[in-house]
Formats: C-alpha cells, structure tokens, sequence
DNA sequence: GTCTATATCACGATAGAC
DNA sequence: GTCTATCGTGATATAGAC
C-alpha cells in the first residue's frame, strides 16, 4: 500500500481509538511505518491528515448505511440497519468525534462530521416518509422526528455500552426502540 | 471558595469542556488559581483529580434528575427529565468521559461514570414500571429496554447537537421519542 | 499550605541533506 | 520522496525553601 494510503488508514484507527486531541503526529508515522519527513511532505500537518481521515471514514460509514437500505420494507431496513453488526465497544469512529474540542472548534473539521449525521438523518426520514406512504407507519408519525430518535438511540447506544464496558446496554436500547416503532407495546 | 474545593470545581468544567487527556495540570491550576505545589499537595495527580471530579459530576448530575422524578404521572416524570433545560451544546459531562481512552483504561476513572449511567437507566425502569402497574403503560412494554432507550435518545442528542452546532437535532430527538412513548402516532 | 526551581519527556513542526 | 537534526513549547511531575 501506499504511504498516503497508510497515513490516512493509522489516522483513520488512532481518531477511532484516541481522538483528535489524543493522537500524535508520531504515533500516526508508527502505525503507518512512515518517517517524519514522509508525513509532512504528504501533509501540510495533523489537521490535515486528519481531515483527509475524517472524510474517508464519512464515506465508508455512509456506504456501510447504503447497503442496509437497499432493499425490503421500511421497517426491515431500518431494523436492518439497527441490528447490523458493529464493533460496539470501540464507539462510533463520527460520533466520538464530536466530544473533540479540536475537532469542533475547526470548521474544516466539523464539516465532514456534520454532513455525515445530515445525511444519515435524511436518509433515516425519507425511509420513514416512504413507510408512511404505503401505510407501513401512520400517517401521525413525524417523519424528521423520528430520524432524529433513531439516530440517536445508536448514538447513545456506543456511549452506554462504552461507559458499561459491555455491549448489553447497546443491545437494549436499540431493541427498545425497535419495540416502539413496531409497535410491540399496543 | 477553599482550594481543594476550587480545584475540583475547575477540574469538573475542564474534563467537560476538553476531556481528561485534552486537560493539563497546569491548565487546572490556573483555572483555580491555584499554585503547582498548592495542586500537588492536596492531591496525588491529574488521575487523582479528576476521580474527585468525576464522582462529583455523578452526584450532581443523580440529583438533578432525582429532582424531575419527584412527582407526577410516570410520562410526567420522564418527559419533565427528557425536557428539562440543558446546555446541549455543551455535551454530557459524563457521557463524553466514554470517548476518553485514559478514563476508559482505568477501572478507577471508568467506574464512577458505569455507576451514573446504571443508575440512570435504572431509576428509569422503575418509574415505566410503575407506569405499566397504574395502567399509564402497556403490560407488554419491556421496562429495561426502553430505559435504555430513553438514555441512549438523551446522549445521543448530544451527540448529533454538537456535530451540527446547533440544538435541533437533540429536540428532534426529544420529541420523537416522547411522540412513541406517548403513542401520539396510533 | 504554598512558592519557585528544576527535570524529563512528548508534541508539532521546520530545515536541509540525500 | 524520505531521512536525520533541530527547535520552541507544553505536559506532568519532583524537590526543597518558606
């Protein structure tokens, strides 16, 4: 692989594993085996390589969503998507981002964070928009809203389970939510 | 104030604004204008500070809730927390600690924020358990489950506030879960 | 209890040789 | 493109005077 390529995978694992604040310049050269000088000739610094690794894992996060929504119901894909295997302890590699001060205080930074959770979002309410459509939801149900809640509930997820040191708390609350939007309770 | 207390104090609005790896003894010191030897001799370190801080955060942020979960109805109750003024943009104060790898690694540092978001979800079973007795909930609603949910919609909230630098999204949230729980949409 | 001095190391980057 | 040397700063303490 290429020393860009590798530089912008380590950055990719350490913003994961440490954050913004957390990872240094020359833990990012170790775990890409790439010198000093190699970096800052490929980079102008951190922010920069962190930027090119926050965009990339955009990217891969939206694709790995995609794959979920392709097909089946409303429900099945956004259950799908809930209960589609994740590396639970490890955090969202987005959303731990935003506990970055670094990372928000640079809107260059924040950008590609922001535009991910749009995104998803979005894409969460038009699945929700066509569910209503064909009577899969009622017609009461606020589309925007209740995006918004299953975002979060994944979210929120991570940050339970993490603070546990256990995958349980994930597990529940995702099940919970599942529970209130097939409407297992009535 | 007394310096031990200054210095927890300061600590607290530190590791909430720049987390535990993001805070430097010398930035405590200032903030509690505090000397480096005043610091050091009342506590041991940073680590040793920051488990003050954090079990402080823990027992203020229980009280608070404990204060919304006085009286009412159980939707009252969890809708009154749920609503409850916040500074979302700011983030959790213990929920971001879960993105902080040192904190994490160290039983010590991790087990006052376990112990916070235990009780959380399980003062919040018992009241939708109370709420299933009194006939306010469906018998087949699972207690632990939405507990977990509720919790996870509120740090997830933070979550998609700050990565969007703006409240919405955390009320979007709010209220699509407050639309299931109270099954506006049926 | 608080102060200043000092120590050691890591951070984040620049410079110039090869 | 990559290497080594160097730089100025900050992190995280320790030591000992007052």
């Amino acid at each position: 692989m290429e020393t860009v390529e590798r530089l912008i995978r380590s950055t990719q694992e350490l913003l994961w594993e440490r954050g913004y604040v957390g990872t240094s310049p020359k833990a990012i050269q170790i775990a890409a085996d790439a010198g000093q000088g190699s970096m800052y000739h490929h980079f102008s610094g951190k922010a920069e390589l962190a930027k090119a690794a926050i965009e990339r894992s955009g990217a891969e996060l939206r694709a790995a969503a995609e794959e979920q929504f392709a097909d089946g119901t409303s429900t099945e894909r956004i259950t799908g998507y809930l209960r589609r295997e994740r590396e639970v302890l490890k955090g969202c590699r987005m959303g731990r981002l935003t506990s970055d001060p670094d990372v928000m205080a640079d809107p260059v930074l924040r950008a590609p964070v922001d535009e991910t959770f749009q995104w998803i979002r979005s894409r969460l309410a038009t699945i929700i928009a066509e569910g209503k459509e064909n009577g899969e939801y009622p017609a009461g149900l606020d589309a925007t809203r209740t995006a918004a809640t299953i975002a979060a509930v994944l979210q929120g997820g991570y940050v339970l389970a993490r603070a546990a040191n256990s995958q349980e708390p994930f597990d529940l609350a995702i099940e919970g939510l599942v529970d209130l939007l097939t409407g297992v309770t009535s």
